[in-house]
DNA sequence: GGAACTTGTCGGCCTTTCCGACAAGCTGT
DNA sequence: ACAGCTTGTCGGAAAGGCCGACAAGTTCC
């Protein structure tokens, strides 16, 4: 039921939200205390009945059967839906240090993106959206700034395929970039509010442009209890399991893949060890920070 | 690249503006003469370089080999594409008489639909669309008239399976029905004026709704020169050519089925015979004409 | 031919949303 | 710390569209 994502829409709409990004055949830990964690009510492991054995395993060793990238039908949100499949864990494997992370194959198809957390303007007032003029320069089709108020109308695909249409003008003064007609319709039958996030998404040579949400926080990320129990006993008894994550700034990842937990074991990170770090902030710049090591 | 259109919805979208709709297999007459007149610029056959030997033929009969029911893409409209193979006339094949006009077959589909002729107000004024009462309480669902102003929300697919909803409201003194948050949207993306024809239908026991829409006048009714020549050239040489037709009120209707000029023939009708027939009109009634036959 | 009903049009008014003014906040020097 | 730039918020104004009043047109007796 939930819409098909391709995978540069997928990783563009979650963001950094989203560290690990699951492959079929990718070999990954599940942390079931994590899962736990994530369960519409809480999830008492003692006293389970039948009992459920898998407390005493921090970690489960998998491999992924099958992989779903999808957007949530009410929300937009992007989410992905995996098959995992327990299976011994025989410690890492050696490589050259020079084959460590194989840079992800290249991908065909450029894509550029610039997401924006709404501010009570965007959200409410007035009906109209503030672009920042990085966004508007980078993605939008060229205005014709020899007019008085230059103005365009942006047709953005959503993650269901949907098309929305939206007036951009520069205008008013200072001049700046906006979006008028369409984008209230859009705020109103996406129920987008304040904190929500809306990334604009630009793909291929034919430059089509795409919209995603983050939203900003809500109920929808816990998963019903029963769901969680039941795939906590299935990946202790062995059997594949399927689990449903939606990636969330401070939502805790629960699956990760056995490279970076490898590449921490091997760098010997611990407590203390200073740190740069390039972090891609939630209006697509770079930063670098600089600090400790924590955990 | 059109949207193909299942029958019944086609039907309702013409209503009596086609008299013929054509099936696979089905016997008909083409009449170039009536085609030519459709043409986007004139025909003039005796100077046609080459020569269209066609003139003297005033039909041609041909078995059909293909439909397709279209929606157009830009007007909504209906709209047929055939394709024909010229072969012998045999004249009438003798049938009893009970025989003669085989009921069509039973549909196991119910429809009902409704049509009326946009008005000013319908098409600008003010946004909302006045409902006739018959169409709202033969198509809609009840309205709770208990309450002070009852109303509903409407979903209803247009031909190419987009869905607009429309509220639907009874008030005002005398009450009437109105469409109105939504009708304007419709108007505008639709590009709907004065006379043009909007027509609701119901399906099914599920009883999903449906709108078309017949224009009330365009230029795209006209088909390409070129197109119609090359028709009638092939028709001529007997090979298998391609006609598409928009049913229109007052359009000639240049396909005809051979059962409705037999049926003409075997009732000796004749100018001057006095008929009585019902008329489906515009807006659903029926009526009782009674005239002459003229031709 | 008259009463009852249906529906097209209109002006009033409320809501939406488009607009520039202004100023707060950020950036880079 | 200051100048210049970017963008969030606001009140005014214009446009859109919902409303009942009214009356023209129709139907049914």
């Amino acid at each position: 039921m939930p819409t098909s994502v391709p995978l540069h829409l997928w990783k563009a709409s979650v963001g950094n939200a989203c560290t690990y990004i699951p492959r079929v055949d990718d070999k990954v830990f599940y942390f079931p205390a994590g899962h736990s964690e994530l369960s519409s009510s809480p999830i008492d492991i003692a006293s389970e009945e039948p009992p459920v054995s898998v407390a005493t395993a921090s970690t489960i060793h998998c491999q992924i059967v099958e992989v779903q990238l999808l957007a949530d039908n009410d929300t937009d949100e992007a989410f992905y839906r995996i098959l995992l499949q327990p299976c011994p864990y025989r410690g890492p494997i050696f490589k050259p240090s020079s084959a460590v992370t194989p840079p992800p194959p290249p991908s065909t198809m450029s894509l550029s993106w610039f997401s924006k957390v709404l501010t009570q303007s965007d959200a409410h007032n007035g009906g109209g959206y503030s672009i920042p003029r990085a966004c508007a320069e980078s993605l939008f089709p060229p205005l014709n700034y020899a007019d008085d108020t230059p103005l365009q109308t942006l047709s953005v695909t959503d993650m269901h395929g949907t098309v929305w249409e939206f007036r951009h003008i520069f205008r008013g003064n200072p001049k700046r970039h906006l979006l008028t007609t369409g984008w209230s319709r859009f705020v109103t039958g996406k129920s987008l509010t304040k904190e929500d996030s809306v990334v604009f998404m630009k793909v291929g040579v034919e430059e089509e442009l795409f919209v995603g949400i983050r939203r900003r926080r809500r109920m929808g990320e816990l998963r019903g209890r029963g769901e969680v129990v039941n795939a906590m006993r299935k990946a202790w008894a062995g059997e594949t399991f399927e689990v449903t994550y939606y990636p969330r700034k401070g939502t805790l990842e629960f699956i990760v893949g056995v490279d970076a937990v490898e590449r921490v074991l091997r760098e010997r990170w611990a407590p203390g060890v200073r740190v740069k770090m390039a972090v891609e902030m939630e209006d697509s710049r770079k930063i670098w920070v600089h600090g400790f090591f924590i955990v």
